[in-house]
RNA sequence: GGCGACGUGGCCGAGUGGUUUAGGCAACGGACUGCAAAUCCGUGUACAUGGGUUCGAUUCCCAUCGUCGCCUCCA
């Protein structure tokens, strides 16, 4: 069973099932007002991986991951652009899936918006203020953080010692405001913003209160893990928690958290790869399996850099696997056995897929040997394929070969076996002018691309 | 100011109190090849600095320096 690091004991645990078979997952999903970046596929592909090797062990997976198509970049954007801002939401929603679809992210089972759920908001926050949890003031209507019994616990501070630690920072709004860390359930709107209409006055929903509102109601209480990046434990994952636990409803089971992408020296790397912050710009000029394979490279938890060598590095190995894939295909077999719980052991420790890529790769080594020697070695190819398949990491035998190509390969070979190496090589030339990886074989000139 | 994380060989990036290696990329040597490519075999004074604990620390503790995240929207 897999044990995964939860943010809010702070140590690695068994992803206990609230329904044993089944596992429901929420995930924050994007804020619809620009491309999806780098980091968005770091947070998308790693969540992707979990979601698939859960499918893979035969779960069933519910992964609830909403769009925020309120808030106040949108507007803003809006009001900078002079048009509608349904229209960026709308525009930015379907570039985000063309991205997501672009790096093989599969589509969450279920995908709420934070604009179809105001109604149920407004009564959540309603709930709140009635039993004097959430009070209103001139801007709108905040949540009481000190009627939260253990605020704090994913913050890993007491309400006491934020406020010890806070120095001189500018709390906003704090004139009217029980404690500095009580933050906006309802944003009273301005004229020419989009409003919703509350028993408070016309506004909108507070960011914090979107998520837990659409996984409660699509997930139920205590469903069993939250995940996001790093940044948003606190105060976004705090604040969620602050508001169900004050409805005095069960929360999330655990906490997953991923770590960023560093690009070590901020521009450098946008300047190097050429404008690749955009995740869109990253698929169209270079293999969109490198992303992933630089992710399961590395472990989730950690920061890492993505620069032009990473990506060249993985694009590099990933013609190596493609290789082992057009020497395998055709060969059939059960996937062996040890490898496969191999597999299995370190992915259910924390997801530890650079061990499985070191698996990954020496199990093609063996393969590569083996064939070489002449031994059976179907269960090791099928165990390579079948854990790349978990992994969403699809590699490629190549695409077909035209007769016209295949008879350049047959005619390089009789110029070798003919001796005439001049024509050899002007043929493989040719061959590999058009983009055709040429490899001698004991059996003759193969050729993929 | 508070909280959290991190500093590993040319690069990316795992991991561990000690006799055996992460892995990938790059480099070099070799096998194979007509030559290459691919593949295989082999090679490299690695663990920020200074203390401490220990028979022994890269791996635990403390300090220092440096980098980063959060505390305000953010994957």
């Amino acid at each position: 069973m897999l044990h995964l690091y939860d943010t809010a004991s702070r140590s690695t645990r068994e992803l206990a099932l609230r329904e044993p078979g089944k596992v429901s997952i929420y995930l924050c999903g994007p804020t619809v007002y620009g491309p999806a970046h780098l980091g968005h596929g770091r947070a998308t592909l790693s969540y992707d991986i979990l979601r698939r090797y859960l499918e893979w062990t035969g779960l069933d997976v519910q992964l609830v991951s909403n769009i925020t198509d309120i808030d106040d970049q949108i507007i803003k954007r809006a009001n900078n652009e002079d048009r509608p801002w349904k229209d960026i939401t709308t525009k930015c929603e379907a570039m985000w899936f063309e991205a997501m679809d672009g790096i093989n992210v599969k589509r969450p089972t279920d995908i709420p918006r934070a604009t179809e759920y105001v109604d149920e908001m407004v009564a959540m926050i309603g709930e709140l203020v009635g039993m004097d949890k959430a009070y209103v003031t001139d801007d709108g209507v905040y949540m009481d953080v000190e009627s939260v019994d253990d605020y704090g616990a994913l913050a890993f501070q007491t309400l006491d010692d934020m406020k010890a630690g806070g120095g001189d920072r500018v709390v906003l709004g704090a004139d009217q405001k029980r404690h500095p860390a009580d933050f906006v359930l309802w944003k009273f709107s301005k004229p020419g913003e989009p409003a919703w209409p509350s028993p408070w006055g016309e506004g909108r929903p507070g960011w914090h209160s979107e998520c837990v509102v659409m996984s409660l109601d699509l997930l139920g209480e205590g469903f069993d893990l939250h995940c996001g990046g790093q940044d948003l434990r606190f105060p976004h994952h705090e604040n969620e928690r602050a508001q169900a636990v004050a409805l005095g409803k069960t929360f999330a089971n655990h906490w997953m958290h991923h770590a960023f992408i560093v690009d070590g020296e901020g521009e450098k790397m946008s300047k190097s790869i050429g404008n690749v912050s955009n995740l869109l710009d990253l698929i169209e000029h270079y293999d969109q399996r490198a992303y992933r394979l630089v992710l399961l490279q590395s472990h989730y938890r950690s920061p890492i850099t993505l620069d032009q060598g990473t990506i060249d590095a993985a694009v590099t190995s990933l013609d190596r696997l493609d290789g082992f894939a057009a020497r395998t295909a055709g060969i059939e077999g059960e996937p062996d056995t040890d490898v496969m719980a191999a597999f299995r052991t370190a992915m259910d420790d924390d997801l530890d897929t650079p061990k499985v890529m070191a698996l990954v790769f020496d199990t093609a080594r063996r393969v590569n040997v083996g064939l070489e020697a002449g031994d059976d070695v179907s269960g090791l190819v099928a165990a390579v394929n079948e854990i790349c398949t978990a992994l969403g990491l699809e590699l490629s035998a190549g695409s077909d070969v035209p007769d016209d190509v295949a008879a350049k390969a047959t005619a390089l070979d009789q110029a070798r076996a003919d001796k005439n190496y001049d024509l050899a090589d002007s043929i493989r030339n040719e061959l590999q002018a058009d983009g055709w990886t040429v490899e001698t074989t004991k059996d003759g000139t193969s050729v993929r691309k």
